[in-house]
DNA sequence: CCATTAAGAGTGT
DNA sequence: ACACTCTTAATGG
């Protein structure tokens, strides 16, 4: 990992950051001095789950997985990330240590803030901590969707609630979705494991719903898969 | 660039 | 879940 200090918050052009949001704001544009580039290569760690808070990050480029171990040491995907999205916020508050881990899925850039400097502009700044709220407000609402989906879908409705989520969060190219997941992952997010995917996936691509190339997965109607999961939701109220 | 090897996909039991 | 084959990606000369 190597590490730059450099303010780019005002020419970067990530509106999804919610740092880029509030640059109108004298007291945010002063806490992104603060800021510290991080580079990190595909496959590697950058937060290890247990290690103590030293702050928080912003995905600039690239695609993270966040992960957890779950019961008899099985890696549990929580959620993935792309450009702009925050990174490793629940370490904030009374915790002390990060729950979670994260790590690249491609060439990664990053931004750093210290957990004192966040904690500063959050006491002086309140738009930019409403901001913040709303996202943590958000972000317990999906938990708590995702929640209702690993209890209450079959493990086939589970998997293509999988695939939507992860063409919805990183789009498509040349027809398949943007990032390449090995099957294993796709299992870890569904909670499931590899070898149903595997053939879950195969029954897909019989029933011309989805289309692989190797690793890369393409959709030929989301409006299909979304429509079997729907059906689910209805009887579920 | 090609050959060898490692990693991951896919299938049957 | 395991064992196996086949395919693709990574490595190194």
């Amino acid at each position: 990992m190597t590490v730059t200090s450099r303010n780019a918050c005002v020419s970067c052009n990530n509106k999804n950051c919610l740092i880029n949001k509030n640059l109108n704001s004298k007291i945010v544009l002063r806490f992104t001095e603060e800021r510290r580039e991080i580079r990190c290569k595909k496959g590697q760690q950058f937060i290890m789950e247990g290690a103590s808070v030293t702050g928080l990050f912003f995905l600039l480029s690239g695609k993270v997985k966040v992960s957890r171990t779950g019961l008899m040491g099985k890696e549990q995907i929580v959620r993935f990330a792309s450009e702009g999205e925050i990174i490793g916020h629940r370490g904030f508050g009374t915790e002390e240590s990060y729950p979670i881990s994260a790590t690249a899925l491609e060439d990664c850039k990053l931004c750093y803030f210290s957990k004192e400097s966040l904690q500063e502009v959050l006491r002086l700044e309140p738009s930019f901590t409403y901001a913040l709220m709303l996202f943590y407000a958000n972000e317990l609402n999906k938990s708590e969707v995702k929640v209702k989906s690993l209890s209450q879908m079959t493990v086939r409705e589970r998997v293509i609630d999988t695939l939507l989520y992860v063409n919805r969060k990183f789009g498509q190219t040349n027809g398949y979705i943007s990032v390449i997941l090995s099957r294993r992952e796709y299992a870890d997010y569904a909670g499931t494991t590899e070898e149903q995917v595997i053939r879950i996936l195969s029954s897909l691509k019989k029933e011309t719903l989805i289309f692989t190339k190797g690793k890369r997965i393409g959709l030929h109607s989301t409006q299909a898969l979304q429509r079997e999961i729907d059906e689910h939701n209805f009887y579920l109220g």
